[in-house]
DNA sequence: ATCGATGCAAAGGGTTTGCAAGGTT
DNA sequence: AACCTTGCAAACCCTTTGCATCGAT
């Protein structure tokens, strides 16, 4: 692995959360340590991919491609306050259970999954009414 | 409303899952009915999904943004296959359920989700080994 | 006559690629 | 010397926008 690379590589895996390609760069850049070419990080992320040292986060997002350190994306899924924004994780086996019902019904070999239920929380509720 | 319009929402109603600009624009120049141009198409969906008729998909896109009527929502998740991007529509009343009794729990009032189960299909598999 | 809707082409933003130069073994 | 990596610029794809024209009120 080049110098490049290995910047490239700790700097994404310092994130706490996802980054963007474009975060990616100006961190390196900030940092002064290397001057990663966009092109460079563009060829090293899916090489990074391969290794499995990160991820495509997936975030329904628009403005371009987002990824995370693998390590980040353990099994909890998110019941998000669409009012407050408050995040509550939940773990549930029986629902794990199902999904991989569902890939075998389908014959796809399950290696990921999003779940996000959206709603409002009690206070949100009562504070509205 | 005009009638260009009316031909596009037309189509995109049409549809049994989601799909793509370009895949709406193909619809119609097949139908011969109108040739909605490209940028009619990109301006006409935004309103569509403003009044409420459609609205963007939520699938990791690969290639771009995809849309679905507003009444599939809610009606079906998705299974992606993260090596050719086949996409799978699936509906359990089990998870439903479940997924019910999680926001139950935590006492949200649940009015949405995003469920996507990621792997690999079965003939991606064999191409690999 | 006015005002929104359309086609077209050109511009934008993110991503990929061809190629020559630079590194590493 | 052979091979991989990098920078740069140009190409690409999807999407948006400016502008003149068309259409309906």
């Amino acid at each position: 692995m080049s110098k490049v690379r290995e910047s490239i590589a700790r700097a994404a895996l310092m994130y706490d959360g996802h980054f963007s390609v474009d975060e990616l760069v100006q961190t390196l850049h900030e940092r002064g340590v290397q001057d990663a070419h966009l092109a460079t990080v563009y060829r090293a992320l899916p090489l990074m991919v391969e290794a499995g040292l990160i991820q495509p986060a997936l975030v329904s997002k628009h403005d371009g491609q987002r990824y995370e350190a693998s390590f980040e994306r353990d099994h909890h899924d998110h019941l998000v306050c669409t009012s407050c924004g408050r995040v509550v994780e939940y773990k549930s086996e029986a629902l794990e259970a199902l999904q991989r019902e569902i890939a075998r019904r389908y014959d796809y070999e399950l290696d990921d999954h999003v779940h996000e239920l959206r709603g409002r929380c009690k206070s949100c509720r009562n504070r509205a009414h």
